[in-house]
DNA sequence: CGAGTGGTTGAAGAGTGTCAAACAGTGTGG
DNA sequence: CCACACTGTTTGACACTCTTCAACCACTCG
């Protein structure tokens, strides 16, 4: 258990979330949090702690996961720098950890009392606001999970969270790190490990290379074509993108898959 | 399209969802009101419509879904009395469908402004609170929906739905009437029809007898061991039951799954 | 160098989806 | 009252996807 503890103000402009909150509640908020170095596999929390805390990733990747009595695990989430969590904590309502949350890389975490959020949104619109916007959003991805798991195969899937893992690059190709394990990735997905590597597999008829955890894809448009034309979110998502003379992707609202 | 507005005022008892709130606010917010009835199949909304409208039923069933551009379909859930949906109105932000709803049979719906709902919200805590609340319960059952998805089988998925569906009876089994089409439940359990039909095939050996709409359960704890005792819900959900001499459920929190 | 971890590959099998056909229950019109 | 269409459900045969189990490979760390 590391627990070395900071000051975490001057960290304002890494936390998106707080931005545009009126200054003297950031500054409340931010005096009463501290920074905390997390190791690969350490847990921040377990399911049936209390749950009193709010989250910020400053550096790193967390997963919040769920485990039945078999042992057997689901993960609800893989989340990174500027991504919140605990916003339980943050809300009225029952404070226990439906979830598991654990360290996957070495990270830099932001922890808050969710008394001192709670009391500040009662008293703020705004951060009431920012917290129920986040609460909904974790909604619709939830939603388009569960789309995702009824109506795409694997391989769908797997090209899916390629595209919005690398929603940020320009042009119509590139390489980019895989960011965690290939097992962790399929989990998440909901599929075994081996079926997510003979995924990629098939991929690479589309133009989708891999070497170790270097991912090379030729065409964002065609992998598009393969996976978001066929997902309700398409008009709507920073994965997707348009093919070359393929399908218009109507004007796009602000997206509900945003990673880093 | 059936247009006939009423005064809602009368129906209080049958809105759950406005107990303990302040009167003048539920007041406020039931004078705005008006009941409607929709046809079997009529439309309540669609997707992409505006969301400016607030709904508690007071009778009947609605399946709010979703299409993706292959014409397929997801249901992301089927409601019934006292249950609440549009809450994406009542609160801030986007404030567009991501869903359509539509009755399943003919049904009585208040409905009620969604800018009324918000800006008592924003004057009365506890009404924030009601609709906060209902917001985290909803995404706690898509999230249970995800890992069913992943871990359990559809007979063990078709198994749950049915002791959820008969939560309120007493006793150690019996029988009930399955309220909608059997299609329609193998779409929201992510199955086809078909293997629907095959899982309450297989179910029949677990005490479970089909005759049309008719369900009979030999035994809910049986049941039981056969799916909730491999779901993380085991110990909170309200269709969990425990076996007669089986495993023992942990004191329970309140349920997420709630059917009336 | 051997153990450990993460990833890939192969063969076999269970579970679902697909397509087609048959069936039951309901309502309609003659 | 029956014939008919219509809808919802079940059943069968078959293809296909995904999982399972096992072995193997690549890489890292002691």
């Amino acid at each position: 258990m590391v627990e070395q503890a900071h000051n975490v103000e001057h960290l304002l402009p890494n936390f998106p979330f707080f931005a545009g909150l009126p200054k003297e509640d950031v500054e409340t908020i931010l005096k009463t949090g501290r920074l905390r170095q997390y190791k690969k596999n350490e847990h921040l929390y377990h399911e049936g702690d209390k749950s009193d805390r709010f989250f910020i990733i400053r550096k790193g990747w967390i997963r919040i996961y769920r485990g039945n009595a078999d042992g057997e695990e689901s993960i609800a989430d893989i989340l990174s720098d500027g991504d919140v969590f605990g916003t339980r904590a943050a809300l009225p309502g029952k404070k226990i950890n439906t979830f598991s949350a654990q360290a996957i890389e070495d990270s830099s975490i932001a922890e808050f009392p969710g008394s001192v959020l709670r009391e500040r949104a009662e008293a703020c619109p705004i951060l009431m606001h920012r917290l129920v916007t986040h609460v909904l959003e974790t909604m619709d991805k939830l939603q388009i999970e569960n789309e995702h798991m009824y109506l795409m195969s694997t391989s769908q899937r797997v090209a899916c969270l390629f595209l919005r893992l690398s929603a940020h690059m320009l042009g119509t190709g590139g390489t980019f790190t895989f960011p965690y394990d290939k097992a962790l990735a399929a989990a998440h997905l909901g599929m075994k490990r081996e079926t997510f590597s003979r995924a990629l597999f098939r991929l690479a008829s589309l133009g989708v290379g891999v070497s170790g955890y270097e991912i090379t894809i030729d065409s964002f448009g065609t992998l598009s074509e393969h996976c978001c034309t066929h997902c309700s979110l398409f008009s709507t998502c920073k994965g997707a993108r348009a093919a070359q003379n393929g399908a218009e992707k109507k004007a796009a609202a602000p997206a509900l898959y945003m990673q880093p």
